[in-house]
DNA sequence: TATTATTACCTTGTAATCCAAGGTATATGC
DNA sequence: GCATATACCTTGGATTACAAGGTAATAATA
């Protein structure tokens, strides 16, 4: 029943990660529990697809991390690189424009041709 | 480079299908296209995604489908039936209380905790 | 003290689905 | 005659969300 939803949500985690990461450093399981919280729980991405995400995103330089012991657990904080703001800021985009057209044809507006 | 875009699309082209059957009966080919153009180029799903999906819904009993000789040529039309009113309604539903999660979160509004 | 829950990291396997590419066939335009 | 458009279809690859499970430490509860 994985994608069985049909739920959407293709890049979003992706997106989330990097749009929280814009504020301020975080680690993942913070992450995982401030898109529940954000969303007022619409939104639910577990860890077995948020540490994925992250380390993808560290493999392709859009991320930076540091582990850092608090209060003796040890955590894995990151950062967003120069790169990772600019995908940020492309898939922002993508988003907006696709959202945008989605809705158009939702809305049956457009309509080329009336048979 | 399948899903590479991270397009935000998994679901889209059946919910689109869904919508454009709800206004009358189209054959493949032809929404394939309808799509194109309703959304100006913006969203473009080939044939290789547009017909698995009516299989799929036809076979859910979303949709039922009956060949027609128009021209010499033949055409496969769709028409919604009663389930696929329904999956269309709760399908939109769905889309719209995601996305508008999505962008709470991306507006970073709803600051539980700020550290 | 023992036991459970929470924090915090991680990987594996499955299922879904988008997509490009290729295949068949007829009709139309040059 | 030949290329393009129409109209149907399937296959194989790649991506990705998700559940489930695994490790280990601390905190809370009994």
């Amino acid at each position: 029943m994985a994608g069985g939803n049909s739920n959407f949500l293709s890049g979003v985690p992706e997106l989330m990660v990097l749009r929280l990461l814009q504020d301020r450093e975080m680690y993942g399981y913070e992450i995982v529990q401030a898109i529940q919280a954000q969303s007022r729980g619409a939104l639910s991405f577990g860890e077995g697809v948020i540490y994925p995400v992250l380390h993808g995103l560290e493999k392709d330089g859009a991320l930076k991390s540091k582990r850092r012991e608090v209060g003796g657990r040890s955590r894995v904080y990151y950062i967003l690189t120069s790169r990772g703001v600019r995908r940020l800021s492309d898939l922002t985009d993508t988003w907006t424009t696709t959202t945008q057209a989605i809705q158009t044809v939702l809305k049956g507006g457009l309509h080329v041709r009336p048979v």
